[in-house]
DNA sequence: CAGTAAAGGTTCATTATTTGAACCGTGTTA
DNA sequence: TAACACGGTTCAAATAATGAACCTTTACTG
């Protein structure tokens, strides 16, 4: 157990309902020693991740969060954002949620929101690089992304996952079409045995899809009286995350997804 | 010398310019081995201070820097706002300022920016409670806060700090009364030899002043020639701020400060 | 294409820091 | 006025941090 870990959990105290707190009942609340605890306070304090309130005695999250959201807002920009509306659509969906940009030529997980509502959660590695034949968001960015990715599709041999995986490039074609008129993609355990997901994109500047927002869903849970759910959550996240990072829905976009 | 410090230090190396290091750069930056380095990078990680790019390996400020901004904002509404103005501020001046509240019957100093340019600067200690009759700040508030500050005046004793200090109530008042004519104060070494401070109201909704803003200068560099840029940002911080804490500016307000 | 340099990351005995029970002084409450 | 809870301090005991050397991979170079 690192110490500085166990200072930081200190700041996970720190709510809207109970923004400053004495040090006492941060002792208590932490289960640490009232000594230990002040001691972390007082290093978190010189950083400017504490305050305190020199009048109450209490703490209080310092300005120096402030200034490290600002650097985070330059390094991975509209990504906060787009955190925000995903943890909002998994409240509602009740099932975890990735986002995924196109690096390059390879599509890699950029936010992963987990399901807080089910213990039976589909956990993805997020330094796994996205297979683009495999999965519902790799199927969505053939369908809406650079043209370059579906050109390529004859020239790398497309790697077998599970018995369902996709690896003829017409094959991958016919249902690249059928994506193009939803406006959705899905994959049934195309990847992994007993994960489904469904996939939408989230457009570029030029109409040309940057990324896509996908929802994984137990096999278990995928029964088809929840797909409304899901396509509608799907649907208006593509909207508002296309919104987020500045970009644009072809007019020709589905305005609604049906199943 | 604490663990935990240590680690935050390294937050400190990312900046605008620099928003994603590697290991071994991060080592050398910080002048810590490699290896504690990677431990702390791991902890801040854990807490979401700290995200690594999974493919490029380099680290960057991480999500958890915007949970607590967002934490900040609700325990110190509107201080965010005003230390950036007041940073902005002192860069054109060159002295430091400080930001006071009235809370209750006390006047509290709330933001502290110090000066970058001058070795030689007036250091506020940010746990006092500012004297109404001696500052600058104090007689700013007795012009345009709440009445009953006036009111008081009489009923405690009005403590002396240097030979220039306003202990006599009908001396202050007079004083006050100039104050606000003109829209600004100031105190001439009233509270500590040789610091000169220039303040100015910040309004509330029913635009009476729920605090001020103010300059200090060592007596060394309080020129009349300088007064004029002074009394400038001051004037333009008296409204700013007003507009940055939804306060309104009473319509007789001076729109311009003279000497 | 071997050879080198620098990158990220790991190991483990040594070292130094963190830890916490008891304590102090102060203010508030019954 | 006695009891309590608060913020903060102390110091021996215990635990966790440290760093030199090492491994592996990647990228460049003669």
């Amino acid at each position: 157990m690192g110490t500085a870990l166990n200072a930081l959990k200190m700041l996970d105290l720190f709510s809207s309902s109970l923004a400053e707190i004495g040090l006492s009942q941060i002792a208590r609340l932490s289960g640490l020693n009232k000594a230990t605890a002040l001691r972390h306070l007082r290093a978190l304090e010189e950083f400017g991740l504490i305050e305190q309130n020199p009048q109450s005695k209490t703490y209080t999250i310092g300005p120096a969060a402030v200034r490290l959201a600002a650097l985070r807002e330059i390094a991975r920009p509209g990504l906060e954002g787009a955190r925000q509306k995903m943890q909002a659509a998994m409240l509602e969906v009740g099932e975890s949620l990735h986002l995924t940009l196109l690096e390059k030529d390879t599509l890699q997980t950029a936010v992963v929101v987990e399901t807080t509502r089910h213990s039976v959660r589909v956990s993805l590695d997020p330094s796994e690089v996205i297979p683009i034949n495999a999965t519902a968001a790799g199927l969505c960015m053939l369908g809406f992304g650079p043209s370059y990715l579906r050109d390529h599709l004859d020239m790398e041999k497309q790697e077998r996952f599970t018995a369902t995986t996709l690896t003829d490039p017409d094959q991958i074609r016919e249902k690249v079409t059928l994506i193009q008129r939803a406006g959705w993609s899905n994959s049934n355990g195309s990847y992994e045995e007993g994960v489904f997901g469904f996939a939408a994109p989230i457009f570029g500047i030029s109409q040309v899809a940057l990324g896509t927002i996908s929802i994984a869903v137990p096999e278990i849970r995928a029964t088809s009286d929840r797909l409304p759910v899901i396509l509608n959550s799907l649907q208006s996240l593509s909207r508002d995350l296309t919104a987020n990072f500045g970009g644009q829905m072809p007019e020709t976009f589905p305005t609604e997804f049906h199943p």
